[in-house]
DNA sequence: CGTGTAAGGAATTCTGACACG
DNA sequence: CGTGTAAGGAATTCTGACACG
């Protein structure tokens, strides 16, 4: 795993890295819209990759839209690219029988 | 300045992610071989370079150097940079004369 | 709905020192 | 020299709640 997804930065840094409260963020994760993971204390820790989705996030939110929707959104680029790698598992089999 | 060289992490985590304790941590910060930023509030910040860092130093301390000798390396190296560097941007001059 | 805030507590980090060697 | 540890304090983060709207 690359540098940008490893999870190991705090959110008081979050916070300063986007410009977001900490109240914000955690709002976002609240909405299943971000995933930290935890220390053995309990702090959230956050990756590069994060800082960049809570970017994304603020910059919808501003346009008006609603975290629902922003997750929709979400679920609906994930479905895609599950089934676009069905398509390609399937195909890959085919070719094996 | 990409990820790699970022100042983001606590000393936590760096010390999860290289094994060392954090007195470690701090002891080769004394011996001027790691360099820190800090929190308005005075906590310690890393990156994924220092991470590197730490590794290294604490292969080169298990067979036995010291952190001077280590220190004294390191400052070799960079002083090999600058005279490149130097004779780089001598040449460019040149040039425009 | 999305965000601010005060509250109390817990986890995290800091420094300077003593210890061993 | 390099590292462990106990000590006391400060910075950081956590949760649940009230507020506004």
């Amino acid at each position: 795993m690359s540098y940008k997804e490893k999870k190991v930065i705090s959110i008081g840094v979050i916070s300063e890295l986007t410009g977001l409260s900490e109240r914000q963020i955690r709002y976002y994760e609240e909405r299943k819209l971000i995933f930290p993971e935890r220390s053995k204390g309990g702090t959230r820790k956050y990756s590069f990759h994060d800082v960049e989705k809570l970017v994304d996030i603020a910059n919808k939110i501003e346009d008006g839209m609603q975290t629902f929707e922003i997750r929709r959104e979400e679920m609906k680029k994930a479905d895609i690219r599950n089934k676009m790698l069905r398509g390609q598992l399937n195909a890959a089999f085919k070719m094996r029988k």
